[in-house]
DNA sequence: AGCTATATTGACCGATCGGTCAAAACAATG
DNA sequence: CATTGTTTTGACCGATCGGTCAATATAGCT
């Protein structure tokens, strides 16, 4: 576990504060709220443990600090999508941009998990409000594809949910991955590669055509 | 008589250990191996804290005793397929039995999904070694019935992880599912429609024809 | 009964937890 | 230079951590 040195010459107030979120959202992910401990996020960060205390206040302040940076990355997801959208290229999109979240803050991500892990005690009235009705109204939208005849009709929840766990797999559980398929870490083939399967898959099980593009398959 | 006193005593120091990993399996759950603490198993189980130690002798050795516990039961999974199998059936029981399994065991699932999370600290042997073997095995017939054009041309190892995270995505995201269908827990008709949901899904996404169980669906 | 082995548990240990604080260091302005 | 405001950080606090231990209680056997 190497330590990020905090250079600090040019160190502005904000490249500080960075430091911390990015030692932080490591150690958290690793080890959970309350499995983290101050002193191994200064540690990461290469500062002392005041240090931390002073720019972040306590390590609730922090821990939702990171909640909600991780979520506000979330928030273009199948921003614009309508009843006259192209199912397969929406879905392609979700579950790529999915993909791409992931690996690109896989730290954030699993932060995210243990926090759901734990019972979400910080983020039970976002998911219940919030990301309810983000949820509901992409279902509506899907649901009007079927009744287009675009796609099968399925539990449009069901197909979100399908897409986020399929996606979050490569990331939350990395370990498992790597370890089965034994490797260091995924490339970016190796996500091309996760993304087909799944597009093929999701899109051909939901009895979505495929308009222009068609994908080969390597097995 | 000896042995039925003794099987007594057994039974009386069987029925605190199981009480004991009961306890602690939910904290370890909730809280991962770090943020759990012996003073909560120990509350959990209803129990001074020394008494844990007594039984479990350190916080790994009942970490770990739970680890195996879990993966005992995953251990008939899939254990019995052939190149000659349906893959229909195989995956559909597959689908449900990893389902149910969630549903049975939610904590000790939750337990190996932070175990994971955590890097796999205490798994990573069993990941490159054992499992990877058994997924090998499974992958090696899924290709085989590719070959045979029972199904399309898939990676079965990218296979087998979609069922895994479509599936475990009930149990350890629960606090998100349930947050968002606005329910407080699954009942056993949501667990059959999730079931449906994934088998329609996916086996129509890898293009397998169901033999005898009729389908309503447009091939 | 007495004896032995196992269970039970409060008290305690050093280490670490999240958090506070004041002294020192630094920067900016006059 | 002196003054003022901001950062830095070691020292420290009470609480809790995993773990030990000895005193006590219980049970089984002769």
């Amino acid at each position: 576990m190497t330590a990020e040195i905090a250079n600090q010459e040019n160190a502005g107030r904000a490249h500080i504060e960075h430091t911390i979120l990015r030692a932080a959202e490591k150690v958290f992910a690793q080890y959970g709220y309350r499995g983290a401990s101050l002193q191994a996020i200064a540690d990461q960060a290469g500062l002392p443990k005041a240090n931390i205390l002073y720019y972040m206040g306590s390590k609730q302040t922090l821990y939702v600090r990171l909640l909600n940076r991780m979520m506000s990355r979330w928030n273009a997801v199948l921003e614009d999508i309508t009843p006259e959208s192209d199912p397969g290229r929406v879905l392609s999109d979700f579950i790529r941009t999915k993909m791409v979240l992931g690996q690109r803050y896989p730290e954030g991500s699993k932060l995210f998990a243990a926090e759901i892990l734990a019972g979400a005690p910080f983020l039970s009235d976002y998911l219940a409000g919030e990301l309810r009705e983000w949820v509901a109204s992409r279902a509506a939208i899907i649901l009007e594809w079927s009744r287009q005849g675009k796609m099968d009709e399925v539990d449009p929840r069901l197909l979100i949910f399908l897409i986020w766990s399929a996606t979050q797999h490569y990331t939350e559980y990395s370990a498992q991955v790597t370890g089965i398929l034994g490797k260091e870490m995924l490339d970016n083939d190796d996500v091309d590669a996760i993304c087909r399967f799944l597009e093929h898959v999701i899109l051909k099980g939901c009895g979505i055509q495929l308009s222009s593009e068609s994908r080969p398959l390597s097995p």
